[in-house]
DNA sequence: CGACATGGGTCGGGATTTCCGACCTGCGTG
DNA sequence: CACGCAGGTCGGAAATCCCGACCCATGTCG
């Protein structure tokens, strides 16, 4: 019955910031916790905790998830300032695909649904062309 | 009752790179284990447990341990080469754009081309917004 | 509108890991 | 030899983590 058992999850203001960026660029890439889970191992609800600043990252978790992100490491531990979501911006895409504002990209991203979509009832309604 | 709990000591390559580069930082600094633990509020026996892959190194403690050792976190989680970004650039693209066709793709990118254009000249036509 | 599907938050509780506090060996050194 | 320091290791106890739901909010479709 101890009201504060110790390190109790959240109120580490550190841990919430990265957890923060994490989530940030999660949304900013367009992916879900799900995906992350899937591509890193690392379990869903663990990637919900750790957004929410409830769950430490492990050093290696941290390189996945920089890797699936496209982002430096240092990214997401850095000191506040250098912590801007534009800058570090995906480094091996298309040159098509960088330097759209958020909103292009959102229509980039629908537009790409769309595709998906369409070529999916296509397929759907005359299996065999 | 566990035929394996997993928690077996050095079972991870990585793990034991990681602790490895620590190690060889702190001796490289003549820094021991206590003072290292002193500085950074990591109990001693887990820099131990640490740099013998032992134990799993959480991002902040990493940080501590990059800044004590004046080093950038990158440098103790990078790659033995880092190179290789194709691949793994498209692993973490949003799952909008995964799956695409390269017919689709290409849509895709035209339109991502027109997007940046239009916006380019809507600007350039009205300079104010 | 209701049936579903997806995305994300939360929780109980057993499985793991971590921490604490020794204890032990190895090494100089006085 | 006694001493002190460094680092490795261990027995639990305590803190965390993970699994597997369960919930709620948003769409989407028929």
């Amino acid at each position: 019955m101890s009201p504060e058992p110790a390190a109790l999850r959240g109120r580490d203001p550190e841990l919430e910031l990265l957890g923060e960026r994490l989530r940030n660029t999660r949304d900013y890439l367009g992916m879900s916790q799900q995906h992350v889970s899937d591509m890193t191992g690392i379990p869903r609800s663990a990637v919900s905790d750790i957004e929410r600043g409830a769950r430490r990252v492990d050093s290696l978790e941290l390189k996945k998830l920089a890797r699936l992100y496209m982002r430096p490491v240092s990214y997401f531990l850095a000191k506040e300032e250098e912590a801007d979501l534009g800058e570090h911006a995906l480094a091996g895409l298309p040159r098509a695909l960088v330097g759209l504002s958020d909103g292009d990209w959102e229509e980039v991203l629908s537009f790409a649904e769309f595709l998906k979509f369409r070529r999916a009832s296509e397929k759907e309604r005359e299996p065999g062309e």
